[in-house]
RNA sequence: CGGGGCGUAGCGCAGCCUGGUAGCGCACCACCUUUGGGAGGUGGCGGUCGUGGGUUCAAAUCCCACCGCCCCGACCA
């Protein structure tokens, strides 16, 4: 936490603030931050840019990664691990790639007390090490297409970091593919963007993003082509949520990544590469978030239902336990709190900042009517449920929180996205939204003048363009994090 | 790197201008009363005042240097 900032709790010395946040209407990037505090997620490292991601952050990010995992095995990929550090020399032999790199590299100078002979590179990303070993693996097309992927840390110094958005080192998946044609390459780097990335964002994390294609000026240094997921946070600015590349044969050449096809001759291989990151944990917290902390979808919620024992009289404490083991038993991901030394109130604040989907309230009175109290975080009504029929509601309850969390994220983007011709409606409707737009007229000096860009572009069907495609595009510009 | 701000207890801050016993709120610990939307009382623990130097009988306070952090601008998942 920065110094000579202060929390709305220091506002009034010896009362308590009437809001846990500060309002996002009032100043969102630090109700962003105190979320992130609040809600136990991460907090900085002791290093400029790094971060600690504290157990109930890292849950949500495992539960990413678990629905995420299986999705990609699904698409054909298999997991495998390369290394932290690479010869520099790796980097320099693309000339777009070291480019684009070299200003956010780290680099390992000294080893064991010695200046090393050739400096090491903390990867930024790893197509190059990678490429290194498929040339020396890949023989013949039959072992065609080969997907692999890896789940590691990756560093990118950055000069302004923001907790889960934008940090030096930060938690990813990259995936790496050789194609024997370049049909075979696109169509995986499509496949991985909208049947993993997209599908994931809209089932599990309930947040619809705009697919389309990145910019000359944006695309990943040493692609043909990026494709991107573009969402949009409460604040109606854009974040890059998942990127998708075309890599043609431009790695394969220059680490020699070739095998011999069914004509008998040695060809380059095609190649993509794909990736999402922690940052994804960030436009949770910024897609659903409100005033009174994050709002997680079901699906994607480590914890769906916590029971809370009011007090521990009447059998409430009893019987909150007894509804969390049905729960767990019919496969809920439930907490028990019997914390009744802690005030209902200061537990029920708590449990709304961490965004828990769904509450379950057991107290005295509840236990004496045979019912227990229901309250959603998405819109914090509450009812009261006999506890025979309690288990099937809860169920019931996380399956419309996670679809309607999704149609509010949806109506937003729906909203707030409008159709324009001019730099200036553009840049006039990029600051509660985003703006579609020829393509033609989009003036990117201009717009990047006025803190705008061109997040994406679009065919006029909305499907996303080709690698080569140049005409009668749609241009997605927005403010972006 | 350019501009602005800030470093005092775990967190948020006051004290500095006008040198002289280091304070407040929250958190934490103990006990008692509480508990259906941030509980109250009483007692307690906790600080090399960012670092180094200088001025002075005396420095959190004045002077110099350095370091760090935060915010705003040029790059990125």
């Amino acid at each position: 936490m920065g110094r000579g900032r202060r929390g709305p709790a220091a506002t009034v010395p010896g009362k308590m603030p009437k809001s846990v946040l500060t309002p996002q209407a009032e100043d969102y990037p630090r109700w962003y931050q105190e979320v992130v505090a609040k809600a136990e997620m991460a907090e900085n490292g002791p290093v400029r840019g790094t971060m600690v991601v504290r157990p109930y952050g890292y849950a949500i990010w495992e539960r990413m990664q678990a629905e995420l995992d299986a999705r990609i095995k699904a698409a054909g990929a298999r997991n495998a691990y390369f290394p932290l550090f690479i010869p520099e020399s790796y980097l320099k032999r693309e000339a777009e790639h070291v480019e684009g790199f070299s200003p956010e590299l780290a680099v390992v100078t000294h080893g064991g007390g010695k200046e090393l002979e050739e400096p090491i590179v903390v990867r930024p990303t790893s197509e190059t090490v990678i490429n290194a070993y498929f040339s020396k693996w890949l023989q013949s097309y039959r072992e065609l297409p080969l997907l692999l992927n890896q789940w590691c840390n990756v560093v990118r110094w950055e000069l302004r970091p923001r907790l889960f958005l934008r940090t030096t080192e930060f938690l990813w998946q990259e995936g790496h593919t050789c194609h024997a044609t370049s049909e075979d390459a696109r169509a995986c780097c499509l496949h991985i963007l909208h049947d993993v990335y997209e599908s994931f964002m809209v089932e599990q994390l309930a947040v619809p993003v705009l697919t389309g294609r990145k910019t000359d000026a944006e695309k990943f240094a040493g692609a043909d082509a990026s494709y991107t997921c573009e969402g949009m946070m409460g604040d109606g600015k854009a974040l890059q949520m998942g990127t998708s590349h075309l890599l043609g044969q431009n790695f394969a050449r220059v680490f020699d990544t070739m095998f011999l096809n069914e004509e008998g001759e040695r060809e380059y291989a095609w190649q993509t590469s794909w990736g999402v990151s922690t940052r994804l944990v960030g436009a949770l917290i910024m897609a659903h978030g409100d005033d009174s902390g994050l709002r997680v979808p079901p699906n994607i919620a480590p914890v769906q239902v916590v029971v809370l024992a009011v007090r521990d009289e009447g059998g409430a404490g009893e019987a909150a336990a007894s509804v969390a083991r049905q729960l767990a038993d019919r496969g809920v991901r439930v907490e028990l709190d019997s914390r009744t030394d802690t005030s209902f109130g200061r537990r029920v604040i708590d449990w709304e900042l961490k965004g828990v989907p769904l509450r379950v309230e057991v107290g005295p009175r509840d236990v004496a009517a045979g019912e227990a109290t229901l309250a959603r975080r998405d819109d914090g009504t509450k009812q009261s449920v006999p506890l025979a029929a309690l288990v099937e509601r809860a169920q019931s309850l996380l399956a419309d929180i996670q679809s309607g969390l999704l149609d509010e994220a949806r109506r937003r983007l729906d909203s707030r996205l409008v159709d324009v011709s001019s730099v200036e409606e553009a840049i006039e409707a990029s600051q509660s939204g985003f703006a579609r737009m020829e393509w033609d007229d989009a003036d990117e000096a201009a717009l990047n003048a006025a803190g705008v860009s061109v997040r994406c572009l679009v065919r006029a069907d909305g499907t996303v363009p080709d690698p080569e495609e140049r005409s009668e595009l749609r241009a997605v510009v927005g403010r972006a994090y």
